[in-house]
DNA sequence: GGCATACGCG
DNA sequence: CGCGTATGCC
């Protein structure tokens, strides 16, 4: 086969949004599609609209009402032991292996408003699953598996992953404790962040813009929170092609009722 | 001018369904629309969406989130002072006059599940609410004025307007003490019921069905809850143009996410 | 601003 | 079943 398209997007409750998801698969034809804030019970998870619009594989990692992953594709899915990133019992990550190569699903805590561990838990909660993270993932590099990371990471890492960093600064997503956190888990997996690697730090790129900025393309208050990232090993598939490889699909955004996350996709020539 | 068409329709939240209304309205080309159930307060009221489709003069009694009536008219409206019918403070009832008719718009109490005052506070204020209209009834009548009054009157007069009369005899909307009361009502008026006037006791006749049956016209398990009474002085307006003049529009249940009554329409020959 | 939850009400 | 209300969370 010439490539395996892999998609990622936080779709803020499938059951509301399996029609857009649908749409959306028309359009970007991603084999995979890593889906965040399910926020769904896995016997809720809408199985028969992804077998439908050609999904017949999922691997669902849901819990009541709050978070929740799941891994849809058109190939067979190899569900992975995932394990415990989360102190707490969130459905927030999980691991799957489709053709060869594993895909890690995330969806790191958002953490409060206040970007004080001591007096926000939310914040304590964020930085422990990115430090359990980063043990995770140095542990699992001395496997050098093929991996492609992806998720809503909530942490937009660069200057340019937020429309003003300096007014970003001490807000979280964009803080130097959580950037600096989520870099050394790029680090310890030593992760190309595809996004990156292929476009130069000076160009915005943003993959999220809050639902409270009712002209989002005019304001573009963006933020890039969701993420993919993978292994060295598959630096020739994932780059090869080019900027083409990497797309944020955020006309979402436009349609009627949509996520206020956009979806990003990557081709892997594989 | 060659009539006056008067529809009422208990709309179940006016701002989710303004649109269904302007649809009904095109179709069915009433000058009046008498909603109950608006389920908001007057400045929530979407003042804009009734201008737009034609019905610039508005008579909205409201409150926060339940109840609530409004009248809109194509014409002038003379809003009326109402008599206290209502012991608590709820907004059910109001009365205008338009084109020298007054129009009287209810929406009388559910009731609640048990058909026992004694337990029951809900149905113990239907009751009391009913005795309070049959004297404002009888002592307006005195003034032989045109009145049209119309509304969800959660009472099902007849053994034909339920799907089935022995097994509702019990059920809150079809009990004797009921189905008497509202006849003291209408026999205080003098009033003409306009359905049974123009459709023989023997033919089932339904404004209401409950959300709870999936198929409503298969099961057709429904109640004639929505009332069109007219003062003797109107009999040959309301009447003289035979069953054209009163249509229940019971398509309007098949529509998305509709409301669980039909609009009622009464053709007033003028 | 929008999506869950649970509740009261019809 | 499907309206409102409220609260939590993002």
């Amino acid at each position: 086969m010439s490539g395996l398209t892999i998609a990622t997007w936080n779709i803020n409750s499938v059951r509301l949004r399996a029609a857009q998801v649908a749409a959306f698969a028309q359009e970007a034809s991603p084999d995979v599609i890593c889906l965040q804030e399910i926020k769904c019970q896995e016997d809720q998870f809408p199985y028969k609209a992804f077998v439908e619009m050609g999904y017949p594989h999922a691997h669902v990692t849901g819990q009541k009402g709050m978070h929740g992953v799941a891994t849809v594709s058109r190939l067979p899915i190899e569900p992975l032991e995932m394990q415990p990133v989360c102190s707490r019992e969130e459905a927030r990550a999980q691991r799957v292996r489709i053709e060869g190569i594993e895909i890690q699903n995330y969806y790191i805590p958002a953490g409060g408003d206040e970007p004080d561990p001591e007096t926000n838990p939310r914040f304590a909660h964020k930085l422990d699953f990115v430090e359990r993270l980063e043990a995770y993932v140095r542990e699992r590099a001395k496997e050098e598996a093929d991996i492609v990371a992806v998720g809503d990471f909530n942490i937009a890492p660069h200057e340019n992953d937020v429309w003003s960093h300096k007014q970003l600064l001490s807000v979280v997503s964009h803080t130097p404790v959580e950037t600096e956190g989520l870099e050394r888990v790029r680090a310890a997996g030593d992760f190309i962040d595809v996004a990156r690697a292929l476009h130069p730090e000076e160009e915005k790129i943003f993959t999220w813009w809050s639902y409270r900025n009712r002209d989002w393309r005019k304001s573009n208050r963006g933020r890039r929170l969701d993420h993919i990232w993978v292994t060295p090993s598959l630096r020739v598939p994932a780059l090869s092609s080019g900027r083409a490889a990497f797309t944020v699909w955020d006309h979402t955004r436009d349609w009627e009722k949509p996520s206020d996350h956009a979806p990003v996709t990557l081709r892997l020539k594989v």
